[in-house]
DNA sequence: CGTACTTTTGAATCGCATCAAATCTGGTGG
DNA sequence: CCACCAGATTTGATGCGATTCAAAAGTACG
C-alpha cells in the first residue's frame, strides 16, 4: 500500500522537506509494544521517523540496568545514525505504533544532490538543537512553577503558548509528575501569575502599582 | 592579530571542520562579564563559537524574569540563527571570555559550495542532537545516583568514562548541586556500584553469585 | 453503558537544595 | 621558598518540595 504523504505531512510537518525521489524509496513499519526493532552493533540501513507510538533508544549497562538514551513519540530518531558505522544502542518499541524507514544510502545521496533538501535538513537539525537546549535548560530548574513559566516563554510566543497535547503529556515533557503539574497550574492560576483559556496558557503581567 | 587555528582546533575539535576560506573571514571577540553581546530583534550577521568563558541566550519575560534558553561554555551557539531573520533572544556574557564570529553570509555560502564542510556540519549537528537528547533523558531521572550512572553509560564507552572537567562542573552538567554529587559519589564508591580511579569513573559489575 | 484514560485533590515520605563550615588544591606574588 | 588567596572538595544539619500512593470525578470512544 502506497504511503499517503499528503496526510502524513499534516500530522508531521517535518516530513514536508522530504523530496519526491526519497519518498518513493520509503517504507513503513508497524511495531508492537516490546518489540526489538534494531540491535546494537548492526550497521544502520535506514533512517527512522516515528509516526505514532513511542520508541526508545536504550543501552543495557552491566548488570542489566536499562539506560534510556532517547525516547521519541514523533519525528526523526537517531539522526546521527546517518554517519555511524553501527547502531550504538538498541531500538525498542515502548508502545504499539508505526514508523517510516528511509533507506540510508538514498537519504544520503539525496542530501548530497538535492540542495533544497540539504538546506532544509540542516535547518531541521538546527531547530532541534535549539529546542533541545531550551528543554535541557528548563529541566535544570528545580521548581515546577519555574518550568511551567520557562516552557510558556520558550516554546510559545509573546508569553503565550497553545498546548497541543494532554496535560499529562506536558508533565512528562516538563519532567514532572502529572499530579505536581496540576497542582502547580492551579496555584499559578489562583495567584494570577498565568492565565488559562482552554489550551492557551499565558504569562500575565504582574500588577506593578 | 591573526587567529592561531592550530591551537584552537586542539582545544575545540569542532573547529577542525571549518575550511580555509571561512577561517580567513573569521574574527574574534573578547567580552566582559555582564556585557550584552547581541540584542533580540537584530538580524544575525554572525555565527558564534565560544572559546572561553560562558555566554547565555536569554529572554526577559513580562515583569523582568530572566529565562535562560541556552548557556554555552564552549562550542557553537545558536546554530539556528543561520536561517533566522532576527535573533529570538538576547546574548549576554555570564563571565569574561572570548568567542569566534563567522560572517553569516560566508558561512552559508561555504555550506553550499563546500561539500566536505556541508557534510561535516550536518554530522556535527546530528551529534549535538544525540548528545542533547541523552542529556535531556538523563535530567528526567530524579535520583542523583541514576544520573551519575546514566552519564557514565551514555557519555563513556564500555561502562567507563574519563571526566575532563571539575566535579563541580560535572554537577552542573548533571543538574545537581555539587554537594549532592560528592555525597552520591561517595555512596556509590562505598557500596561498590562504581569504581573511581583518578578521573576515570567505571560502573562495576554487580556480584551475582 | 461500560471501559480506559485524563483530570483533580489529599496525605505521607524521601531526597535534593540550601546554608554553613572546614580542608585541600593550584597558582600568584612577595 | 613561603605566604596567601581563590576556587574546588568534602562533610553536616535542616527544610522544602517533588514523588509516591490513594482515590474520586470527569471525559472520550466503541
Amino acid at each position: 500500500m502506497p504511503i499517503d504523504w499528503d496526510k502524513l505531512t499534516d500530522e508531521q510537518p517535518a516530513l514536508a522537506v522530504i523530496p519526491r525521489g526519497l519518498r518513493d524509496a520509503t517504507r513503513t513499519r508497524v511495531f508492537k509494544k516490546g518489540e526489538l526493532l534494531y540491535r546494537r552493533g548492526q550497521p544502520p540501513k535506514v533512517m527512522l521517523c516515528v509516526l505514532s507510538g513511542e520508541i526508545r533508544l536504550v543501552r543495557f549497562a552491566l548488570g542489566g540496568t536499562e539506560i534510556v538514551l532517547q525516547r521519541s513519540r514523533g519525528g526523526f530518531v537517531a539522526e546521527a545514525s546517518l554517519d555511524a558505522q553501527t547502531y550504538h544502542c538498541d531500538v525498542v518499541a515502548a508502545t504499539d505504533g508505526c514508523l517510516l524507514q528511509f533507506p540510508r544510502a538514498t537519504f544520503q545521496s539525496t542530501l548530497e544532490n538535492d540542495p533544497a533538501f540539504n538546506h532544509a535538513w540542516i535547518r531541521l537539525l538546527a531547530r532541534e538543537v535549539r529546542r533541545l537546549r531550551a528543554q535541557s535548560e528548563r529541566r535544570s530548574l528545580n521548581s515546577a512553577a519555574d518550568r511551567v513559566r520557562h516552557y510558556i516563554e520558550a516554546e510559545g510566543s509573546d508569553g503565550s503558548v497553545i498546548l497541543n497535547q494532554t496535560r499529562k503529556g506536558w508533565a512528562a515533557e516538563l519532567g514532572l509528575t502529572h499530579e505536581v503539574l496540576y497542582r502547580t497550574l492551579r496555584q499559578l492560576r489562583e495567584s494570577g501569575d498565568i492565565v488559562i483559556e482552554g489550551e492557551r496558557f499565558s504569562l500575565s503581567v504582574p500588577m506593578d502599582t
